[in-house]
DNA sequence: GTTATATTACTGACCAGTCAGTCATTAAAT
DNA sequence: ATTTAATGACTGACTGGTCAGTAATATAAC
């Protein structure tokens, strides 16, 4: 009929464009789970559906297999981020509601969410990766989070609080979110955290904290 | 010749009670550091100045010295949190500020800020740790301050906020500020982060959210 | 001198990384 | 259209090294 699948099963096939990402996601999941240094390059390969030859094919070497997963998972993400809190103007409080939670909603529906946890739990054994995250990510996200709260204190929407720590405030318990979800979160199950619903309550409680109150 | 050197430097002592102690220390430090899975037992024992084979005379294997370690670590300051949070009367937010930042700040300064990283790394390949720290710190935790959080809500305090999202709203930046010390804290300076400053700040915007608001 | 505590030397298992060889695929030649 | 040659993606057995745990030995304390 088509030639377009094979019914016989070619056990090797040569699939040059797809194996990175293959690889990428079977090193994400693995790393996320068992950590680094417990996870055998074999186990990554073969969760790829490659034999582990075929893993030093494209990557040289398990740690430089590591720094390609955050990289790769983080600028995609990344980019979106900017785009998405760069368009900021008019009231600030609404349009943050609005966009931290659809942001941080993908985001812990994502498999890029394990990302936070490979981060903390690997940067201290490869410090380059520490460098790569601040510039790459925190200082970015943080920057433009701090300019909306700073627009946001200049209008009066917003009292005059420390900007740097309401930004943390705001961001830490999302991130706190994530890294949840991969260490406890799958072990035991909460039914104190509904995540979609604190994602939204806590964004509300922080803006709400940030506007300015009527003296009473 | 015979009696030249040191003769009161045994350089092979005795000390049956310090030394569970001080390998709980040391393995503490390492396996916050270097992750489980990464820290050889032998540099254990050396960071608390004993041979291997002294290290398997207290603890039977690397998985039990682990448990020992956050068990131990953590026992110590939930009798502390239990305490303070136990004897709450009268205007929930002032002794709430209180006790909450001395407690973390406290918490902040201590090797056992290092556990909350310990645990979130190594739960998913030790599931009995989820248990334990489930049963003996989350639940008690979550459970004093939810009701004290409630017992705001009751006097009018605060407003009628879902109590567990509260709860996460105010614990879970000051779990991530530990974390953070132990992970990109250590590698790279963030002035932005002033962590005495932000435990402050943060308790105080998080009780200001949820102080109730004169509508305007 | 006897026991409790500590050290050193050892072993078996495991694993990152390599490499010689295999076979699917493509392209040239017929 | 079919055969043949060339390519390079892929495989898996192997190696060198590491490390958890143990057993034999040594020394401090009483």
């Amino acid at each position: 009929m088509s030639e377009v699948d094979t019914p016989d099963t070619p056990l090797r096939r040569r699939r040059k464009e797809a194996r990175p990402q293959e690889l990428l996601d079977a090193a994400l999941a693995l790393f996320v789970e068992k950590g680094f240094a417990a996870t055998r390059a074999e186990e990554v390969a073969l969760r790829a559906g490659v034999s582990k030859g075929t893993l030093y094919l494209y990557y040289p070497s398990k740690e430089e297999l590591l720094k390609a997963v955050i990289e790769h998972f983080l600028s995609a993400r990344i980019a979106e981020a900017e785009a998405a809190l760069a368009a900021l103007d008019g009231p600030v409080a609404p349009a943050l509601r609005e966009m931290l939670a659809a942001w941080w909603m993908a985001m812990y529906n994502s498999p890029a969410s394990g990302v936070f946890k490979l981060v903390i739990t690997e940067v201290r054994n490869f410090p380059e990766i520490a460098e790569f995250y601040m510039r790459q990510v925190v200082d970015p996200a943080h920057t433009l989070l701090g300019r909306a709260v700073q627009m946001g204190i200049a209008s009066g929407e917003f009292r005059a609080v420390n900007v740097d720590d309401a930004v943390h405030s705001l961001v830490l318990p999302l991130i706190m979110l994530c890294l949840h979800q991969h260490s406890l979160g799958a072990c035991v199950a909460d039914c104190r955290l509904e995540p979609m619903r604190f994602i939204a309550a806590h964004i509300n409680l922080v803006l709400d904290g940030l506007v300015q109150t009527t003296p009473n």
